[in-house]
DNA sequence: ATGTCGATTTGCT
DNA sequence: GCAAATCGACATA
């Protein structure tokens, strides 16, 4: 029997998401298809983008050292399921829950390539979704996915949010690594190399060297 | 209660 | 290149 031949053969398990190593997962989760099924459209990409966070000695992780609050909370859980929060009052970023009840692990997902329903995608970004704009940050792919902060604590094994395998093989010479975006504040914490992109691949929020991806690039 | 800051994006000078 | 937008979390009072 051939394999990926069904949306629910395809859907990552929970074990999956229950591995302990939140980087391994980062950069597992490089090829695969995050989809959502939301008011009725169907819209997916191929995440190209992930960081990853450590509730555990990581001073870049909303839930370092045991910090709990209304917000983290759904990290504390079982893995598998959606940390979705605002921020700068406007944004809603997406991360996958990762290790079992108790260890807050999470992989932000910094991006990702179209591949369902572009018209639909385009539509939620409006004017700003034109080439390589539609997706290529955080905060750009959940509005293209509808993804909201009331999404959070969803179970990515159900059918609103979820995640497949549709056998994209990214080898391990395509994957860079960087320090993660924005976590300055972190201290020694964020020149880890815990951010894993697809080399070369246009939809990626910023290149080699931190620029941010601009003005100057078009796609589609 | 008030002030500061952020895992970002957008628009304007 | 710079600043605004705007809310949750934190520090301070």
């Amino acid at each position: 029997m051939p394999a990926f031949t069904s949306p629910e053969s395809r859907k990552l398990a929970r074990t999956f998401y229950e591995q302990p190593d939140v980087v391994e997962i980062s950069r597992q989760l490089l090829g695969k298809v995050l989809c959502t099924r939301i008011d009725g459209h169907l819209t997916s990409g191929v995440i190209v983008e992930t960081e990853a966070y450590s509730g555990r000695d990581d001073r870049a992780c909303h839930a370092n050292n045991g910090l709990r609050t209304p917000r983290t909370e759904v990290m504390y859980g079982p893995g598998g399921h959606a940390y979705v929060y605002l921020c700068y009052g406007i944004h809603h970023l997406f991360n996958v829950v990762t290790n079992h009840t108790g260890l807050a692990d999470a992989v932000l997902i910094r991006a990702i390539e179209p591949l369902d329903n572009l018209p639909e995608m385009k539509l939620r970004r409006g004017q700003n979704g034109s080439g390589f704009g539609l997706t290529n940050g955080p905060g750009k792919l959940t509005r293209a996915l509808k993804i909201e902060t009331a999404d959070s604590g969803t179970d990515l094994t159900g059918d609103r949010i979820w995640i497949e395998e549709r056998g994209i093989v990214i080898p391990g010479r395509e994957i860079g690594e960087s320090p993660r975006i924005g976590v300055e504040y972190a201290g020694e914490h964020a020149r880890r190399l815990w951010r894993f992109f697809v080399r070369d691949n246009p939809w990626v929020s910023r290149l080699p060297g931190n620029a941010p991806a601009g003005h100057t690039q078009n796609g589609l």
